[in-house]
DNA sequence: TATCTAACGTAATCAGTGC
DNA sequence: GCACTGATTACGTTAGATA
C-alpha cells in the first residue's frame, strides 16, 4: 500500500505523498467504531484516546473516523426531521481536548513553514511534528486555523497558488485571501497539492494493532519501545500479539517514526500495567459543558466519573464493554479528558511547559531564525512552487 | 468501473489563556 | 471584557481501496 508514498505511477500534479496514507479500518475496528458511534456520535477526547488506544490507531484518526460516519448517517437520513444536529441539540459535549500550549519557539518554527507552504503534506507535517515535538494533528490544526486567520501570510508563499487541480481544475480552493471572510460560494476544495513526499509514518502503528488484539504496544514497555532520538524519535516495535498475518503491509521489525507519528494516545507516557486499558485518571475539573448536553438521542448521559476499571481483561474489547455497559460510554468525566490530556500533550499546559523543558532546550538553544530556515530548505517536503 | 470511505479542505463557532 | 488562538463542528471534495 505503498501508494500514497510514491507517485510513481500515475504521475499526476498531484503529489501522492501529500496526503497521509488511507488507513484501512478491519471490520472488528469498525464494529467497534459503530457501536460507539450508536451510544455517542459526540465523542470527547477521552473515549477517543480510549478508542485509538483499543482499536491500534491514532486518536486523530477515531475523530476523523466520527466525523465521516456523522455525515454518512445524516446524508442517509436526510430526512428534513432527522437533523442529526438537532437531536444532539447542537452540543457535541463531553470534554475537549485540552488546549495545546504552543511556545513561541514552536511558533516560529511553524510560521515559517506556513511561510513557505500553506499546505504541506503529510510528510511536511510530520516533519514539523518532529521538530516542533507537536503533535502532527495539531499541527494540521494549526494550519487550518492559520490559514483561516491569517490569509496572507505567505506573499510570495508558494503554497498560495496550492489550488490547482491536476486539470488546471484550479481549485477555487483557497480563496483569494480577501475573500476570506466572504460566503463561501460553492467553495470546492481542491486536492493538496504538495511536494512528492516519500515519507509515511502513521499506517506502522495502525497495522500493527489490530483489534482483535487489544494489547497495543505501549511506548516505553517491552513489547513497544519508544526510544528517544535527537528530536524526539520513537522508535515503534509492535507488539508481538498484536500483529496479524492477515495484515496487509508487514511492518517493519522496527519503524522509526517522529513522535507526531505515534498518536498522543499511543506516544502519550502513561505506562498501563499489562491488563490496563485506561491508565489511572486523575481527578481534576475543569471542563466546561454546554448546558444542554448533547448526547444523542437514546445514548446514556454522561455518567459520573467512575474509576476506570484497570484490571479489565485483556480479552475484554471496547465493544465488549459497551454492550456490557450499555449507556456507560463515557465514563471519564472531565478528570478523565484532562488526564488525557495531560498524557497526551505535556506542554499543553502552561504548568507542564516545566516538562518540556528539554524539548524547549533544544528548540530555543541552538537554533535561529536562519537555522531554521535553512532547515527547512532542507526539508525533503520542502515546498517549492507548488504548481 | 463504480462505489465506499478515509483524508483533507473551508467556514463558523466554541472555549482556554493572558492581558 | 477582549483579543488571540487552539479545538471542534458541519459540509464539500478528493482520492485510495475494493467489489
Amino acid at each position: 500500500m505503498a501508494s500514497s508514498s510514491s507517485s510513481s505511477t500515475s504521475g499526476g500534479p498531484i503529489a501522492r505523498g501529500s496526503r497521509r496514507r488511507r488507513l484501512v479500518l478491519k471490520l472488528s475496528q469498525k464494529d467497534t467504531l459503530q457501536a460507539l458511534f450508536q451510544q455517542n456520535p459526540y465523542p470527547g477526547i477521552a473515549t477517543r484516546e480510549r478508542l485509538a488506544r483499543e482499536l491500534g490507531i491514532a486518536e486523530s484518526r477515531v475523530q476523523v473516523w466520527f466525523q465521516n460516519q456523522r455525515r454518512r448517517r445524516l446524508k442517509q437520513s436526510r430526512s428534513p426531521s432527522a437533523n442529526m444536529r438537532q437531536d444532539g441539540e447542537g452540543a457535541p459535549g463531553e470534554a475537549r481536548r485540552k488546549r495545546t500550549a504552543i511556545s513561541p519557539s514552536q511558533t516560529r518554527i511553524l510560521v515559517q513553514a506556513f511561510t513557505r507552504d500553506r499546505f504541506p503534506g503529510i510528510a511536511a507535517r510530520e516533519e514539523l511534528a518532529r521538530q516542533t515535538g507537536i503533535p502532527e494533528p495539531r499541527i494540521q490544526i494549526w494550519f487550518q486555523n492559520r490559514r483561516a486567520r491569517h490569509p496572507q501570510q505567505s506573499a510570495r508563499g508558494p503554497g498560495n497558488v496550492r489550488a490547482r487541480g491536476p486539470g488546471g481544475a484550479s481549485a477555487t480552493t483557497a480563496p483569494a485571501p480577501e475573500d476570506r471572510r466572504a460566503p463561501p460560494a460553492v467553495h470546492s476544495t481542491s486536492p493538496p497539492l504538495g511536494p512528492s513526499q516519500t515519507q509515511e509514518s502513521m499506517p506502522p502503528l495502525a497495522a500493527a494493532a489490530p483489534l482483535g488484539a487489544p494489547t497495543f504496544w505501549v511506548p516505553g514497555t517491552a513489547s513497544g519501545v519508544c526510544v528517544g532520538q535527537p528530536l524526539m524519535f520513537f522508535v515503534i516495535q509492535p507488539s508481538p500479539m498484536s500483529l496479524q498475518p492477515s495484515e496487509k503491509p508487514p511492518p517493519p521489525p522496527q519503524v522509526a517514526v517522529p513522535w507526531a507519528a505515534c498518536s498522543p494516545a499511543d506516544t502519550a507516557p502513561w505506562q498501563p500495567g499489562p491488563g490496563a486499558i485506561l491508565p489511572p485518571l486523575q481527578p481534576e475539573t475543569h471542563i466546561r459543558r454546554r448546558p444542554e448536553s448533547p448526547v444523542a438521542e437514546g445514548t446514556a448521559p454522561l455518567l459520573e466519573p467512575q474509576p476506570h476499571p484497570p484490571s479489565l481483561p485483556r480479552s475484554t474489547s471496547l465493544l465488549d464493554e459497551l454492550l456490557a455497559a450499555t449507556g456507560i460510554l463515557e465514563t471519564q468525566a472531565p478528570s478523565a479528558g484532562d488526564a488525557a490530556d495531560a498524557r497526551d500533550t505535556p506542554w499543553s499546559s502552561p504548568r507542564a511547559a516545566a516538562d518540556e523543558e528539554g524539548v524547549e532546550a533544544i528548540l530555543e538553544a541552538p537554533l535561529r531564525e536562519e537555522d531554521y530556515q535553512a532547515l527547512l530548505d532542507m526539508l525533503p517536503g520542502s515546498p517549492g512552487p507548488r504548481a
